[in-house]
DNA sequence: CTGAAAGCGCTTACAG
DNA sequence: CTGAAAGCGCTTACAG
């Protein structure tokens, strides 16, 4: 607990003053060898570590970025903080994080709380579209994977991964398909599905119809499995041959519900996610799904809060389809089926 | 990006003095209501916000509770994160989080980044024995679930926590274990896997012997995979009827290698986890597990690091048998069975 | 109960 | 290149 040695200490030790040791401890300013030679031997000498509040009050500049998720357990937020923090690091700052637990009040508040705190900057993933409008904002506010009030949004290219999707089941031959969407507040869960269907649409004009059904969920497990089982308590002929998620959770909850009604994935279901979580390469079937490249969203959004002005320009990156087992052919033509074959 | 009001502007727009603003913003001292009234006219009329930083600086005590964690993509920590985050909300204190990566030198640094930032106190899940001793520690520090240091640890108690589980398998029939143990660096590692051997030598003592196999592995998804296979990769008879993980990763990642190996579980393989992670509750079958209560430990964790003076005793919390579909009865009486049946 | 003033530990024009 | 001094926005003895 002893009083921690201050520039004034230092400046002392070295017989200098406050102003050099200022100066030598910024790097900026030109010192004489000899003296900054002094300086850096009293702060290893009183083992000397600058005081960040009072530089931070001083200049009204921290070196904390602030993030605000929705929900730190979801997994691909989870890994989405991570990949931050190692960003926010290589670049000398360090990461404050706040879950608003989906309510877009926490979320108000959080992003206050950090601009009292006077933080360098701001990441937020919204919690659903709309939240953060009119925000006086005295540092840089970038959108991270979902829209934040009107500030510049990093994001994977969500209707570019969801036509990945689309092509793939397609492509497999499946006709008739449901959809898990995202909620509709969410840009995010807008965008995914009506790429997806889009898409479907396109198919129907220049080949053979596809039906599809569309259930509207929470990205989270609980969805994801309830609607699957809804969807899958049909007589066999009345089932989609597919089902794709909007997030990699729903399309976990949807296997389960597949296997608690005993419907073999891939063989008689081919289910498809999004996100590329760590567990989608571990549940059974290992899911097929499309990568959202967590770690370049994380650098590309640090880069822009840290840029100098900070960016203003939306960017997108693209997502990647990774086909494991939980897809494949369409099981067998329908009897009932309708539209032209090519 | 309007200059943000001070105390000074209070004072003058409320005509009185910036001692008697401070006063009135901390509630502390008496002061006349006439007064206390003005002042609080002009701070809404200037929508006057305290600058957390000055007031750090003058009192060296802040709101933030850092907390290290050894990789916030491990579903238990991030879970213990969430849960920490409101603990630390309910007492008007924020979260500064950082990731070790597993690394003690990472988990050094960062505790070094958050006594710079003059937290109010620090809560560490170590990322191994041994890690963050001989700390000169200015504010209080708390380990949680491994032990920091030499600093007051919360903890599940893991032994009463892996004897439950030990005794769920013993009961069953089992007698040919094998126990997925964590890293013998983490003291939780080693006190689940102590105590479950030594669970299983006081059965061998009274009862049955058991044929207990020890494998050592890192907590997660891939080592419990590797480990499972390696397990079942022998001959029906030589193969465990049940295996022990000491982490649901571990366990879910053996659930995926029965998988593969086609070895049905529970009929002809039990497994358990350790932790209760909200995944548990999903994988194909529902994972049989202990549950650590993440809730209690977080709350427990930041009223010993708040309360004063800070707490010094570690603290227990018990944890509780979870019982799902992925353990049941052993599977038939080995003709080879040695040990005397009662 | 209230005001005037010192001071938390820095950084940064300002002289020299 | 260096020192002396002001000041960031607060809080808190100290008088009165």
């Amino acid at each position: 607990m002893a009083k921690m040695p201050t520039v004034k200490d230092v400046a002392e030790h070295a017989g200098v003053s406050v102003g050099t040791v200022s100066r030598v401890l910024s790097g900026e300013a030109a010192v004489k060898p000899v003296l900054r030679e002094k300086v850096n031997n009293a702060i290893s000498a009183l083992g000397y570590r600058p005081n960040v509040t009072a530089r931070a009050l001083r200049t009204s500049r921290t070196d904390v970025i602030g993030l605000v998720v929705p929900d730190i357990t979801n997994p691909f937020f989870a890994q989405l903080a991570a990949s931050i923090e190692r960003a926010a690091l290589e670049c000398g700052h360090s990461l404050m994080l706040a879950s608003s637990h989906n309510d877009s009040e926490a979320e108000q508040s959080h992003v206050s709380a950090f601009l009292d705190r006077a933080v360098r900057g701001i990441i937020v993933v919204a919690s659903s579209d709309g939240s953060g409008l009119e925000l006086p904002a005295s540092v840089p506010v970038i959108s991270l994977d979902r829209r934040f009030g009107t500030f510049p949004l990093v994001s994977t290219n969500h209707a570019q991964a969801a036509t990945l999707i689309a092509d793939h089941l397609y492509g497999l031959g499946h006709r008739r398909i449901a959809y898990i969407a995202g909620p509709t507040d969410t840009e995010a869960g807008r965008i995914r599905k009506e790429a997806f269907v889009s898409r479907m649409d396109g198919f129907a004009k220049t080949g053979e119809a596809v039906d599809l059904e569309i259930a509207y969920g929470r990205f989270d497990y609980e969805s994801g499995e309830r609607i699957a089982r809804n969807l899958l308590s049909r007589r066999a002929q009345d089932r989609p041959t597919a089902i794709a998620a909007a997030s990699d959770q729903q399309a976990i909850g949807a296997l389960r519900a597949a296997r608690d009604l005993k419907i073999d994935v891939p063989r008689k279901l081919s289910v498809t996610g999004f996100d590329d979580i760590s567990l989608a390469n571990l549940v059974v079937p290992r899911l097929t799904t499309v990568r959202q490249p967590a770690d370049m969203l994380a650098r590309r959004a640090v880069s822009l809060l840290l840029a100098e002005p900070p960016g203003t320009a939306d960017e997108t990156v693209d997502g990647s389809l990774i086909v494991r087992g939980s897809s494949g052919p369409c099981p067998q033509p329908k009897a009932d089926m309708t539209g032209h074959t090519n």
